[in-house]
Parts: structure tokens; C-alpha cells; sequence
DNA sequence: ACCTAAATGAGAATAATTTTCAATTGACCT
DNA sequence: AGGTCAATTGAAAATTATTCTCATTTAGGT
């Protein structure tokens, strides 16, 4: 039996650390488990507080630092709102882009890519080689628009 | 005779600042300026600095006081960078998208929408209604290809 | 030329992020 | 299971980014 119930967000992300041969430790995780079990986009400090939740004194410095390190593995996505501000929401590796509900930050994912097969000759005319894109919607979720 | 040489881009900004009863403050067109004239994408601290080598010493308040508000008028654009970090562009509130150089962080107008008339029927089955969108496209502009 | 509400500048206050470094710990090797 | 050691962490300080306050200035109307 295995020792003890893990997601497969959370062996995934245990499977990048080590194949890169980062350590996987119980605050990385935690941030993965946080981010995987929220519906919603998290800022630095919601997350900063669930992980101490769940794991007591916790450096602030470290969140920082793992969601940095995440983002760079692909781990974890930074979206941003309008007014300014971001949080981050789990990807696993993925390329998918993400709806964003702007009243309560809910993230939806959004598995086609808008920009697939889309012509960028008339840009590439400039000599611009594009390379990789950002794409977020914003909008409200079902929960959100009947409370309105 | 006009009383000085103003681009279309200053002239619609005043235009748009006195319909909202706002005033055409030197500090505001001068980050018009600042921003229309540089093909790049400029942080607060960039327009600050700017701005004072054409009027002096200038509030770096101000700075953020009017490009809070030029982007809610539609006149600038927020850009968002790979490892964090924004700067801002201007769009004459235009409804446009932008490739970004990831070295120089020139701006490139990218005026075709790639989800104009894309089918957001998967996702609007989950309930959620989709009201905007942001795109930036990442790559490398002509001449920092040739110098890499 | 006034008048007046809007806007500004300077600096204080607050918030966000990064750095430093001694102590801890995870992964690997007996 | 215990030992080793580089990677990681926490706490606090340092730095950087952003907002607030309020006395003074100014744009735009009369
Ligand atoms: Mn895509
Ligand atoms: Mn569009
Ligand atoms: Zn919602
Ligand atoms: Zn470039």
C-alpha cells in the first residue's frame, strides 16, 4: 500500500523536481496541493497562508522562491487582473490558457489554443519571429453572474 | 497656424481627457509623449524619468496617478513580461494586440484579434461567459535576431 | 484677470519582493 | 538505520515598488 494518498498533480510535480534533481520538499509540495485543491487563482500571500496552515511556520521568502522555481518548470501559471495584481493557478506541464472569473478569481482552463493555426505572416512581415503567446479571458462564472 | 506641432496621439488624448472633464496637464501629455514616441515598452520608472528630462522634477505619484488612468480611459496598455515586471504602451484606444521583443521589449502592433471569431461554445457549456481577452505575443524583433 | 476644483510634488507611510546567512533537511551512499 | 553534504529553509534586514497625505500650484471656465 502506498504510504499515504497523493494526488497525481502532486507525483507529477515530485517527478519534475527529481528529474531535475531538485529536492521535493514538504513546503514545495504544499504549494502544489494548495494550488491543485483551489479552484481559483491565489495570490503570493493566500498561498504564503494555506501552506503555513497546513505545514505551521513557513518563510515567506520560500513561496516566492517555489513559485518562481514553478513557474520556470512549468508547474504553475502566473495569470494577471485587470485592475493590476496576479495570482498563480496549477498547469501540470500543460499549454493551456485559462478563463479567469473577475469577481471571485475562479480559474477555468481552456485546453484549445486560440493562436494554433492562426496566420502570423502579416506580423512576421516586420521580421518578428513570434516564439510563444499569453492568452487570458476574463469573465464571470456561472456562480458569480447569478449572484449578480 | 497651429501653436505648435502635436501628433494625432497627443490631440486624442486631450480629446479624450476633455470629454471626461479631465485636465490636459504637461505631466499627462508628456507620458503621451514619452510612450507614442518610444517603440518600446516602458516601466513607471522609465516614464518617470522621461517625463523629467522634459518638464523637470516631476512626482513620481503623478506618474502612477495618470497611468492608472490612462489605462482605465483605453489610452495605454499594461504589458506583461516572461520573469515578472510590466511596462506600458500606448494603443489610442484601439482594440489591438502586441508582440513583445523578450530582449528589447519593443512593441509591435498586432492588429487582427486571434479570437474574433473564435467558438468559446466549450467553455461557455461550463457556464462561464466570456466579456475580454488579453493576447501578447512573445518572440524576438528583426534586429535582435540578427545581433543574437 | 479672477476663481475654483482638479492636479501636482515632496515626502511619509505602506506593501511587495529580494537578499543574507546560520540552521535544517532530503537524497544518496554505505 | 545512520552518516554525509549540498540544497533548502526561516527569520530578519535590506531593497524596491506603490500608495497616501496635504500644502501648493495650475488648467480651464467666466
Ligand atoms: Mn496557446
Ligand atoms: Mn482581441
Ligand atoms: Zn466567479
Ligand atoms: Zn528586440
Amino acid at each position: 500500500m502506498p504510504k499515504d494518498f497523493e494526488s497525481s498533480q502532486e507525483s507529477y510535480a515530485k517527478e519534475v523536481l527529481r528529474e531535475k534533481g531538485l529536492k521535493s520538499t514538504a513546503q514545495r509540495l504544499a504549494v502544489v496541493h494548495v494550488l491543485h485543491t483551489s479552484g481559483k487563482s491565489l495570490s503570493v500571500s493566500e498561498i504564503h497562508q494555506e501552506v503555513k496552515d497546513m505545514l505551521g511556520a513557513t518563510g515567506l521568502a520560500t513561496i516566492y522562491r517555489t513559485l518562481e522555481m514553478f513557474e520556470d518548470l512549468g508547474i504553475v501559471k502566473r495569470l494577471h487582473f485587470p485592475g493590476g495584481g496576479y495570482g498563480y493557478t496549477f498547469c501540470q506541464g500543460r499549454h493551456v490558457h485559462h478563463m479567469v472569473c473577475v469577481d471571485c478569481k475562479g480559474v477555468f482552463d481552456f485546453p484549445e489554443c486560440p493562436v494554433e493555426n492562426f496566420d502570423y505572416s502579416s506580423v512576421e512581415k516586420q521580421g518578428f519571429r513570434v516564439k510563444d503567446h499569453f492568452i487570458q479571458l476574463f469573465g464571470q462564472c456561472v456562480k458569480c453572474a447569478e449572484a449578480a
